[in-house]
DNA sequence: ATGATAAAGAGAAGGCGTCTCATTTGAATG
DNA sequence: CATTCAAATGAGACGCCTTCTCTTTATCAT
């Protein structure tokens, strides 16, 4: 399946911006990018796509399961792109370097902890925020 | 050891915005506060405290330990006075409720993880969202 | 190709939180 | 208790990320 048969699936029109975001969500598995990244890079790209349509963009892919949105320690949001395979983020509060995980144990906890309390879980969020191995050092 | 008390021995002045901010705090435990939430309170009791000062006073009591800072979904920031027993939430994304919980084989992988990652956890969230039990029925 | 409709671009507007700066307050001192 | 001065406050301006509004443009079914 090809990203324009991707969104045609998502319930959504296969236009420049879209397919543009989706390319550059592609071609950074494994970065966290913000809109203002993204943005950026389009404009690098010659095109011109504005900064509104961006945020749009990644809201509505969001919304179809396309890429997640995190909100790291400072507040503004970052995208990537889900492929299916939930993980977790380990973050370093000095560099911002950020280290993926994925414990079943953990998982399996949460869906537990959601049915004891009558709650049918959407998605969680589980976020380690520390110092990583470099970051110790410097102080 | 009663709140001028604390709030000296977290480095802090005993002025009248801290002092009332605490008692707010305390009189609602279990509840998330907002800066405005509660700066629509000091108002409602006659007390003539600006805004910027909740914040202020806000960040100061979160770096002293006195409170934890949490994002739930949307975004804007609520408060909780921190007793010590840390805890993490169930966040109900229908109409907003919150259900505390903790998890002993949780908090045990999360050190592991971080241990084996190299990191240094200074703190973390776990926010599972979902609907509650009464917002499953009312679709 | 044409038309109906969704989407995009530009910039204004919104919302939460922070900063600035003149004024007040706390608490240490005499 | 009066004095003193750094620390804290209040008011409002400001900043930043994000969303909204409105007109123009592009997509896609026919
Ligand atoms: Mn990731
Ligand atoms: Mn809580
Ligand atoms: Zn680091
Ligand atoms: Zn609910």
């Amino acid at each position: 399946m090809n990203d324009e048969q991707r969104l045609k699936a998502a319930g959504l029109k296969a236009t420049v911006p879209r397919l543009k975001i989706l390319e550059i969500l592609q071609a950074r598995e494994g970065q966290h990018l913000s809109a203002e990244d993204i943005y950026k890079i389009l404009l690098e790209n010659q095109l011109d796509v504005g900064l509104a349509t961006v945020y749009r963009v990644l809201t509505q892919f969001e919304a179809a399961g396309l890429v997640a949105r995190h909100r790291f320690e400072d507040g503004h949001a970052v995208f990537e792109l889900d492929q299916g395979e939930h993980h977790d983020h380990l973050v370093c509060t000095r560099c911002g370097r950020v280290e993926e995980f994925l414990d079943p144990v953990i998982e399996e906890r949460q869906r537990r902890i959601a049915d004891e309390a009558g709650f049918r879980i959407t998605h969680h969020q589980l976020y380690i925020f520390g110092l990583c191995s470099d970051c110790q050092d410097k102080g």
